[in-house]
DNA sequence: GTGCGGGGCGCG
DNA sequence: AAAGCGCGCCCCGCAC
């Protein structure tokens, strides 16, 4: 992807030198990273930094030790806001430079993150240690061991020596890693990191207290009343909450626990899920004890709406405004995830969370997401010339698939039609087969035959054959990953249609991506699975570290549209920062902004623009988005 | 007491 | 012929 930096407000005309920086800080037992996140960590009143040693390009890395005040004046005259501040964890050490010193650097560099595309797939970590070990950097010291519960003015003058010199060789390796990574990062990826780190930085969210409040007493009344409910039956928490006593609590009501296989471990097990009808089915039990049973575990079990409120409670306590926390590609397919107990990625839809992230009065928040960006992109993918063409047109596509589906005109579908229509565009277009379907439906209250299941899935595979063709072809290209050796060069895959441009280059274990970043399938080889087209690779991310996913055509189309629809949010995310909208989250194809309310429809025009310009490596993709406006997050819909 | 895997659940 | 995918966090239960 091509960097136009030229003349745009991102890049001021006069600047230094990058620089590397690393701030060593007091920690002990309690007190410390590995026990807390950054946020709690800065914000205590126990943080003090005991120095930082920094590296301008081609100097030696110096250190620097004083109180508050020097180490102030000492960072002031690094003129930061006229450089790029490298550090491996930048989010850690932009924290202190911005929160504590109230300094803005004008961009900055994370060795920690641009290694995740890179490292990550190959060692599960990326810590400075791993990353110079995998680079074949010097070896980083673990000196800072004898640091521990240690104050600045308590440090022996040949203490604080090794301090130094353990920060210095961090630094040090912290620039070779930046030298190492930034050349393998087209522009705008450098930019994303930029991006991410002062989404962390300089969140412009605020949080509502009195919102948060109002929330967690209903969440306390919610679960007070539903252990109310039990207590004729002297029903504690602990019984409701453990799997293995509340099967006894509806043996003792007569009812059979329901069970199932467990897909990790293949050995059965309790089916308390909402996704298991079995057990929802529980709660319409002519046995008025077995339904509140289960109502009441369910209550106490969903906990994302009371952990999350307490931890915004907890930052906005100490945080003027939102720090939103976003882990750089920790999908392999580029995907952005949450991080630091806050997972700004999947606030539920319903509750207070989304209410209490708010705009500053005079302000606005704006939700600008890329319609079907998947569907369309597999669609274009697949030549399906038809299901391209509707899009480009603005047809209503669920209900396009539902009328077909339901054979009536598209009038007469109703809410309940288009959604099933909506399930199969997402989620049949990789390969869906009928009992996950059925499953899927069954768990989102649309129940559904085994066979009228299979017919809708019958149905799409005819509908769109190329799509289906689709994950034939993609098969092949896991062969290929498998069969090409190491440094055995490279196939192209030409997409029908010329859909990709460049078309995708294929390698040992790896696709390449039109911005040139890799999708990697390490250790890819056959599944093992006689007559299967299934492969496996090792992932991190599985159900215990370094184990082997399956993947098939299917999947890996899924994979392939994940990562290009990521591509096309994140190009336009940089873009409109160019061009002076810098967002203050990111929902996988959603960006949020915070503006000025007497610009917001200046600023809808210049998103909508930016986030349906053409893609220059598929220009045959339609793009369309949505955008929502409102005092809060939650008022974007 | 801590770490980890599994199940569950929220989002896309 | 058949096969959706990608995350992070909470909590329990168990191993160390």
């Amino acid at each position: 992807m091509q960097g136009d930096s030229k003349g745009s407000p991102f890049v001021p005309q006069v600047q230094l030198p990058p620089i590397t920086i690393d701030f060593e800080t007091y920690y002990d037992k309690q007190y410390t990273l590995s026990k807390m996140n950054v946020i709690p960590y800065v914000r205590d009143p126990r943080f003090e930094v005991i120095g930082f040693s920094w590296q301008e390009e081609g100097h030696e890395a110096q250190w620097f030790s004083g109180d508050f005040h020097a180490t102030k004046a000492k960072l002031l005259s690094l003129e930061l806001h006229r450089r790029m501040v490298t550090a491996h964890n930048a989010m850690f050490d932009g924290s202190i430079i911005e929160w504590i010193f109230d300094i803005r650097p004008r961009k900055y560099f994370c060795t920690m993150m641009a290694a995740r595309p890179f490292v990550m797939p190959f060692t599960g970590g990326v810590s400075l240690a791993t990353c110079a070990e995998f680079f074949m950097l010097p070896r980083k010291t673990d000196a800072v061991r004898k640091m521990i519960g240690v104050q600045r003015t308590d440090f022996s003058a040949d203490l604080l020596t090794e301090y130094s010199e353990y920060s210095i060789n961090d630094t040090v390796i912290s620039t070779m890693l930046r030298e190492t990574l930034a050349p393998r990062l087209p522009k705008d990826e450098q930019d994303v990191i930029d991006l991410t780190i002062k989404k962390f930085l300089r969140g412009r969210l605020v949080l509502d207290r009195g919102v948060l409040e109002k929330a967690q007493e209903e969440i306390q009344l919610r679960e007070a009343n539903a252990l109310l409910k039990v207590s004729a039956m002297k029903v504690t928490r602990e019984q409701l909450v453990s799997n293995s006593l509340f099967a006894g609590l509806l043996k003792r009501q007569g009812v059979d626990p329901p069970k199932k296989t467990s897909p990790s471990t293949g050995l059965p097990t309790f089916a308390f899920s909402k996704k298991d009808p079995e057990f929802m089915a529980l709660l319409k039990h002519n046995n008025h004890k077995v339904a509140w049973l289960v109502e009441s575990r369910l209550t106490l079990k969903s906990s994302i709406d009371r952990t999350r409120v307490q931890a915004f409670l907890d930052v906005e306590r100490t945080c003027p405004t939102m720090p939103v926390p976003i882990m750089y590609y920790a999908a392999h397919t580029g995907r952005f995830g949450g991080m630091m107990g806050l997972n700004m990625q999947n606030l539920p839809q319903k509750g207070a969370l989304r209410n209490a992230l708010r705009a500053p009065p005079g302000f606005k928040v704006i939700v600008a997401d890329l319609k079907a960006i998947e569907a369309r992109i597999t669609a274009v993918l697949a030549y399906e010339v038809d299901l391209v063409r509707k899009f480009r047109e603005g047809v209503d596509v669920y209900t396009d698939f539902a009328s077909a589906l339901y054979e009536k005109p598209a009038e007469d579908i109703d809410r309940s039609e288009r959604f099933v229509g909506k399930m199969c565009i997402l989620g049949l277009g990789f390969g869906m087969g009928p009992t996950k379907f059925k499953d899927t439906m069954d768990s989102l209250g649309v129940p559904m035959s085994e066979i009228r299941a299979t017919e809708i899935v019958a149905v799409y595979r005819s509908l769109y054959p190329n799509i289906k063709k689709l994950w034939r072809k993609l098969d092949g290209i896991l062969e290929k990953m498998v069969s090409i050796r190491p440094d055995g060069g490279s196939v192209w895959y030409q997409f029908p249609g010329g859909g990709l441009k460049p078309p995708l280059r294929v390698t040992h274990q790896r696709v390449e991506l039109p911005n040139s970043m890799c999708i990697n399938y390490p250790e890819l080889s056959h599944g093992g699975k006689l007559n299967k087209t299934v492969y496996a690779y090792r992932s991190f991310h599985g159900p215990s570290l370094s184990t082997r996913l399956h993947i098939w055509g299917g999947a890996f189309c899924e994979n392939i549209v994940q990562a290009l629809a990521r591509i096309v949010l994140v190009r336009a995310e940089v873009r409109l920062a160019r061009s002076g909208l810098v967002s203050v989250m990111q929902v996988h194809d959603e960006l949020v902004f915070v503006v000025p309310e007497h610009t917001v429809e200046a600023v809808k025009s210049v998103i909508t623009r930016l986030l349906t310009d053409p893609v220059p490596w598929m220009p045959a993709l339609p793009l369309a988005c949505t955008i929502g406006v409102g005092d809060s997050y939650g008022e974007c819909k």
